[in-house]
This record gives structure tokens, sequence and C-alpha cells, in this order.
DNA sequence: CCTTGACTCTCCGGTAAGGGGAGAACCTAG
DNA sequence: CTAGGTTCTCCCCTTACCGGAGAGTCAAGG
């Protein structure tokens, strides 16, 4: 019978570890002596200590062991740390990667202009009108004659909240001229169609997203960022990249202020 | 000027999230209306936000975070938080080979017997004897000699606390007979030695430790054990094994209550 | 027998990054 | 004017322990 210093030497853990484990009931002492609540262990306990040091290096959790050593369900509780395991590699070979190419980034240009984020877009329904535009300046001046061409035939339609108006590029590769773009913005509710405006259900994506804050001549260089890191962190293009209008001439009047946001649909590849 | 839930839906980040962010002063609130103590936010904390989910999805913590955005010692963090991330790594990847390992010999062997542990073995002196015997059974008639020899030499030494008493295995290869073995026990101090008794310090190395509870017959089954575990698990031996008998004739009658540890000092591969 | 120092006990508080919920105040639309 | 949706603060909960306070306990030496 070995006090708990002692044992806590033996077994090489913490007096407190040893302590918390006879709270939640994982290993519990040998015998309590009534009078001063001294805890005694034996060579027994050392052998279910070192089980449970054993799982706990596995990464098990004390609820999980508690279970094991109860034998409840021990394949299901192994395959669900295994598959658990499985993405926690996958996310830190992620997060490395993405550290690596921030760090990169960094060096060579050292405004660090950009930031990317993978974030999940709810599904929504919008309005769109598909076209083409010959040069990307064409492509402001029709913008108010969709919303009203909405709004005519559609008098009741609200906007959603929030707002969520954006372009989609259809063209595969750069151009700048004859673009073949969709604008979108996101409604509430179905609505009736015309001959150039169609409704449709976007499905929730997953994107990677960068804001790009300034006027529409270097946003460019937000495309460039954004495939870049999708090339160099292992994700995949999904879809045709999204435009999406935050700040514009509608509510800052100085193009610096102005906020873009740029949506590319990824995958994990 | 956004209200907290539609700033939310925005940044899709969630309120609590937000007001977790402003307790903290990481992401402060464009305005606070001091009669209701309601935040509005603009779009400037957008961008706020999205640097901080992005750095965020890099697994950086939120003072790390915080500091990042003040400029202070970016590139410490970003090294620190790299070499945490490939410390991570190479963790996850230790747990799943354990974990795959495990269900393996599970599959094969319903017994699950042993487990291994890898552990520190601390600093220690101890006296030793080292000699071939003729066979396994020779060498258990040898040992009280050992201990009188030691205590006419050092009538005033005593043996650690707790008890450390194991014999190493200087053959690189499993033999039966002229066994080259050295017999220790750790003692609190120097002594004297005599021709066959040689002090000597023990340094800290790590182990893995695999509990043989039994008769030593079946030792052996212990070995095959921990040397495939270690192979299949990515490390290497660094040095010969130590048999450490903790239970055994001399406190318990019957042999199945035997406890014997087997450690082999270990580093990864 | 007394003291001293080592050991042990319980209880409280802390960790990171929020989540859940209670109760109260507030705002907007009908 | 009311009903329902928002927002506020406050408090407790999560994991697997660690640190410390204050009090009780044990063994050895004088």
């Amino acid at each position: 019978m070995y006090r708990i210093g002692l044992f806590s030497k033996i077994c090489k853990i913490t007096v407190k570890t040893l302590r918390y484990y006879d709270e939640v009931g994982l290993v519990t002492p040998a015998f309590i002596d009534a009078e001063n609540g001294y805890r005694y262990y034996t060579n027994d306990q050392l052998v279910i200590v070192h089980q449970v040091v054993s799982l706990r290096q596995m990464g098990f959790s004390i609820d999980e062991i508690s279970a094991m050593l109860k034998h409840e369900n021990v394949d299901g509780i192994l395959e669900q740390r295994k598959s658990e395991l499985v993405g926690q590699l996958k996310n830190v070979k992620d997060q490395l990667s993405r550290i690596n190419h921030f760090i990169l980034e960094k060096k060579e240009g050292q405004k660090m202009n950009y930031q990317a984020v993978i974030k999940e877009l709810p599904e929504c329904i919008v309005y769109s009108k598909r076209m083409v535009i010959p040069n990307y300046d064409a492509y402001f001046k029709l913008v108010p004659a969709i919303g009203e061409e909405v709004k005519k035939a559609n008098p009741t339609l609200k906007c959603a909240v929030p707002e969520y108006c954006f372009i989609i590029y259809h063209d595969g590769e750069y151009k700048e001229t004859n673009i073949d773009v969709e604008y979108c913005e996101a409604v509430t509710e179905w609505g009736t169609e015309t001959d150039n405006i169609k409704f449709k259900k976007m499905p929730s994506i997953s994107a990677v997203s960068v804001m790009h804050k300034g006027a529409y001549d270097t946003l460019g260089n937000a495309y460039a960022y954004v495939f870049k890191w999708i090339e160099e962190n292992g994700y995949i293009a999904t879809d045709s990249p999204r435009e999406s209008y935050i700040d514009g001439i509608w509510n800052k009047e100085n193009k610096e202020d102005w906020l873009t946001e740029v949506q590319v649909p990824v995958k994990k590849k």
C-alpha cells in the first residue's frame, strides 16, 4: 500500500491527476482511510493507471476511457476516435499549409492586402440576368435597368436581409471584352420571371472569400491572390467566382472606401 | 450601421462570438448606444472580422491575433505557431499510428494483454553487477548474494524510494543460454565499489513500457509485443531493454499475481 | 513528550473560446 | 397598445487538470 505521493512517483503521474482520476471514478484507490481521507494505492491500481495512460496517449477522453474500461462499445469508440484523428490530421495540415502560404506572402509583398477565409455561403433565392457585356464599364450602366425591370414585374418583391448582390463571371478565363456575366440579387421569395430575369435557388456552398478595399481597377489583384491561394493550399475551384458588392458608389463617395468581396466556390482537393 | 444580429449574418459569425470579441477587445463595435448598450457595427468591422477569422482558421489564439493586429512581433508569433503546428502534426500522426496498431492488435488476439506507454524514466544512481549467466533460472539464485555483497561494503546504503530494481539484457538478440545480463538497483547515494559491484548514474531517458502480469515463462510475449509496437509506431530502440520487478516471489505467493515491467529505451524515428 | 518538516486533505479559482439559458429591457409592426 | 422578435447583462458549463490556501496528519529526532 502506497500513499499518493509515492504512488505518483511509481507511475509517473502527478498527485493532482491521481486525485482527479479518483474524483471522476476512473482510478479508485485500493483503500481510503475514513479517519483522515488518505488515499492508499496498490500495484493493482498501477496496472489500471498504466492502461489509462496508454489510452490517454492515444488521445481518448476520460469519458471514453471510462467506457472502454467497462467494455462498453469499445469498437465504436475506437472507430470514432480514429475518424476524429483523421479529421484533425487534415485540419493541422491545412493550417500548416495556410501559415506557410501566409509567411511566404508576407516576405514577398510587405503589404498583406488580402486574407483568405473559408466560409459557408447559405442557400438563397436570387433573381438573375445573364448577359454578355462588351467591357467592364458597360456593366454598371445596366444595373439600374435590371432593378427596375424586376420591380415592374414584382412590385412587392423584397431583397434579402442581409443584402447579397453579386455578379458571377462565367468565363473560365480572364477577359476584358465580351464578358459573360450574370447579375444576381438575393430576394426573400420566388417572383414572376420575364424574358431577361430568371429566378433560381443558389444552393449552399463553401467558398474562399477575400475582401477587396478600393476601386475596381485593382480587383484583379484580389483574383490573383485568391487563385494562388487555392492552388497553394490544396483546394480546387468548383464553380465560377462571384463578386459581391458591399460598399460602392451608391453609399461611398470616395473610391478608396469601396468594399467588394470575391468568393470562389471550392472544395478540398 | 448594423445591429449585432444582422451583422452576425453578414459575416457569418455567431452573436455570442461577436460579443466575446468585443469583451476581449478584439473587435470593438463602431458605436455603442449608451442608453441601452446596443452594439452597432459597420463594414469597417466587417474587414476586421474577416482578418480575425482568417487568422483563427490558421489556429492562432485570440491573444496572438490581438498582438498581430497591433503589429507586435508578428514574425515571432508566426514562427512559433508554425513550430507548434509541426509538433501537433507529429502528435496526431503518432496517435493515429497507435490507434491503428491498437485496432489491429485487438482484431488478431482478442486478449489485449499489453498496453504500451511512453514515459520518461528519471535519472538515478544504481549499483550494478554485470554477468553472463548460463540460463534464466540460475539468475534468481544469484540475486540474494548480490544484495549481501553490497550491504557488506556499504552498511548504510539505502535503496531509492520508490524502489527500482531491474536487469538489463545486453545481448542484442534473444538467447536462452549464456545470457549477458546486468543486475541493477537504484540507491540514494554513491557507495564504495567492489570487484563485482559497480556504481553508476543512469541518465534520464524515454522508454516504452509494458506491464506483464503473471509468471516469467510468458515474458517473451511482452517483449514480442513491445518490439512489434516499436516497429509499427515509428520508434527505434536506443538501448538494451530493462526488466523491472514490481511484484514477485518475495511478496506474492501466486505466480499469476506477479508483476513485471518491460522498459525499452526509444526515440521517435 | 514535543517539535519540525514533509505529506495529505478539501476547497476555491483558473485555463480557451465561446455556448446555453434566464430575466429584463428594448424596438418595430400591426 | 400589444405581441413578437432583438438585444442586453449575468451566470454557469465545457476539458483535464494546475496552483495555492488553510488545515489536519505522520514519522523522526531531540
